[in-house]
DNA sequence: TCTACTTTTTCCACTCACAGGACAAAGGCG
DNA sequence: CGCCTTTGTCCTGTGAGTGGAAAAAGTAGA
């Protein structure tokens, strides 16, 4: 089913729906309060929207006192559907216009299938919310992926961790299945958006998001905007080097921060600790799971084991040293945690924070708050849906 | 004397003084080929901008084949005074409006004597140069210190190398004195604009500029916009560790970037090597001179002292390590070497690209120029001047 | 219940920026 | 010397947008 879905026609329109999107229904007045016009240009504009079917009228307004106002929405049966896919999973979502989550699912799968694998899940999980009565079909997708991204165009380039996908038109593979526009984006920079639109970060302009997952990332947002950098490349910390001489890395440097702390080298560390017997917690872990992960860690930490501890907290001596040296540079005004190993939570907080305002100057960490990431794993598929709707709300 | 200094009146004749400034004299038939305006409207704001004095006529256009054209150029008579305030010295300039270099002079001067004494001398040194008949007055003046800026007000904040000048209104004082308006930035951020407007990153919208003299800093160019922190400090990578359990350091400490390599640790280094007497070259100018230099360094590398040579590489090394960092994070087009120690020459930049070529992701580093500045020590004066242009060719 | 006051919406006339065509001025070229 | 091109000037039409007046529809108090 294809759902003509109509742009607004000038930067006015634009700047309507953007508010209708991030404020809910309003009624026409309470608009113009919000918005530089005249009542009587507004009036034009919010009927040229209403015509376009992008915005309905929707019952009376609450009243202020006066003749009594209709609300203006956004069009209740508008569906985005959000993408994060990760290293190891995949969560997809719908959304209204007003980027309400109408329903999550997430579902196991490695990246390294490929991208015809993996889109063939996505659909199926796409397909399975629409079959549930969500969505009758979606005016736009967000797409994330775990590796730098050519924005413009929405295609991968040079993903060291996605063998397969280099070069592969995402936007254009899936912008033909879904029959709706797309717009390709790294995971980390959705997250980073997410969390701007409806998380901790909604009022910052400029600050940093670090994503530790299976690899560790950074979102950067320069005066409200994703900063990507020239080649689409930036905010790729994993491979600064934290360690001089450390272990080898995967990238074939020695010592990179994703060698020595993440989710893979973190669920390595554990497997170690658990074989040479330093911990009971992790080595009965490791026998009933056959495998030890992140997550695997967080719970032993949680029940007090000294060995997890210290692996969390060596690895956010690491992670605060490196975010310390950007933080100097970047001199954000907020710098956010989040990704798989959140569930590490303020063991891993405490670490980076106290390296952190070890290293950095008084006058770059002054005010700097180091806050854990609000929606974890929906700051993804939620940011995925704020940069199709981003999109599809400026003017064609 | 206090001039009288128009502002543009609206974002079309900030445009064209802009299009004027970088492109030098042009007939309305080329300003119109630049800028998407109709003729009649063109024509109207050429008109008001040369009531307000700001343009003058001057002379016949370049005939290309119709009706003969008069060239339309910027106010000859405009001085810009671009003032770039060293830990060390002083460097004033004057340029026209279109940023031309008039005259320049350069003064040692200890930015630790305050605020006070150093406009004093600023002053003095403007007055030299109106006294040479290069102007009559100043339109406007730009000022970098350095140190963190608070950019609006024009105020140093907390600068740890400029005692006395925390909270000093620079802008408002220097306002007076001038009887002109004046911008003030951390001079990093001026350099990076000296070299963006006249030098190596004309054409590059997302760059870093590393200035290596008393100091370490840099200036980072976001889509052709100067970034500048939360608080004004961004850029302030002097105090990124480089070496773990390093050198202690003046901020309290150890291993920062600065303490191991800068201007000032590059004369110690070599001092130290003189007194141990590791090389004749430098013992012999230590005795010359009574001290040494990064200046010396510098002579004595070039004169193929071993022991200079491995200062500059080491520390070369270890500045491509942080950059390398900085580059895998920000992703730019450009990285541009400047400051005081360019006089290092290649030296100093092979060693810079070789960590970072070594240590950044292939996609970050493929077709990533590092270069030396083009423009030495006026890139600072140049920079100051753009600044106070860019404000004042904006509209009021 | 009536009156006075608000709030909101709609309608209309007026202003202003701007585009674009017509025309004049001034050159080059064969 | 005539024709074409380039440039500058004038003039009018158009459409965006403002702001006031009036109508519509409510609340609060006498």
């Amino acid at each position: 089913m294809r759902r003509m879905t109509a742009r607004p026609a000038n930067a006015h329109q634009a700047r309507l729906l953007k508010l209708l999107r991030d404020g809910g229904p309003n009624s026409r007045a309470q608009l113009g309060d919000q918005i530089d016009l005249s009542r009587s240009k507004l009036a034009v504009e919010v009927d040229r929207l209403l015509e376009t079917g992008l915005v309905v009228a929707d019952g009376l307004a609450a009243s202020r006192g006066g003749r009594r106002s209709h609300n203006i929405r956004l069009n209740p049966g508008l569906r985005f559907l959000g993408v994060d896919i990760g290293a190891t999973s995949v969560d997809v979502a719908v959304t209204n216009a007003e980027l309400e989550t109408l329903g999550h699912i997430n579902h196991p799968m490695d990246v390294r299938e490929g991208p015809v694998a993996v889109f063939e899940q996505v659909l199926a999980m796409a397909a399975k919310l629409k079959a549930s009565g969500l969505a009758e079909g979606f005016d736009g997708a967000g797409i994330g992926v775990p590796g730098p991204v050519r924005f413009p165009e929405g295609i991968p380039v040079a993903p060291p961790i996605m063998p397969g996908w280099d070069g592969f038109p995402v936007r254009e593979a899936l912008s033909q299945e879904l029959g709706c526009p797309v717009m390709v984006d790294n995971d980390v920079n959705l997250m980073a958006m997410g969390e701007q639109h409806a998380g901790v970060a909604r009022t910052v302009a400029d600050f940093l998001c670090v994503k530790i997952g299976t690899g560790i990332g950074c979102g950067i947002v320069v005066g409200g905007e994703v900063y990507r950098g020239t080649t689409g490349s930036a905010g790729d910390i994993g491979h600064i080097q934290a360690v001089p001489d450390g272990r080898p890395c995967a990238c074939g440097n020695r010592g990179c921060l994703e060698a020595h702390f993440s989710g893979a080298a973190l669920a390595r560390d554990a497997t170690e600790a658990a074989q040479q017997g330093l911990s009971d917690e992790l080595a009965s872990r490791w026998e009933t799971n056959g495998g030890l992960t992140a997550v695997d860690v967080a719970a032993a930490a949680a029940a007090g084991d000294a060995t997890a501890l210290d692996l969390i907290r060596e690895g956010g001596n690491r992670t605060g040293q490196v975010i310390a040296g950007l933080v100097s540079f970047f001199n954000p005004g907020l710098v956010v945690i989040g990704g798989g190993v959140t569930g590490l939570g303020h063991t891993l907080l405490a670490a980076i924070r106290t390296q952190v305002y070890r290293q950095s100057l008084p006058l770059a960490t002054g005010n700097l708050p180091i806050v854990l990431g609000e929606l974890g794993p929906a700051a993804g598929v939620i940011g995925a849906a704020r940069l199709i709707s981003d999109h599809l709300f400026s003017p064609a």
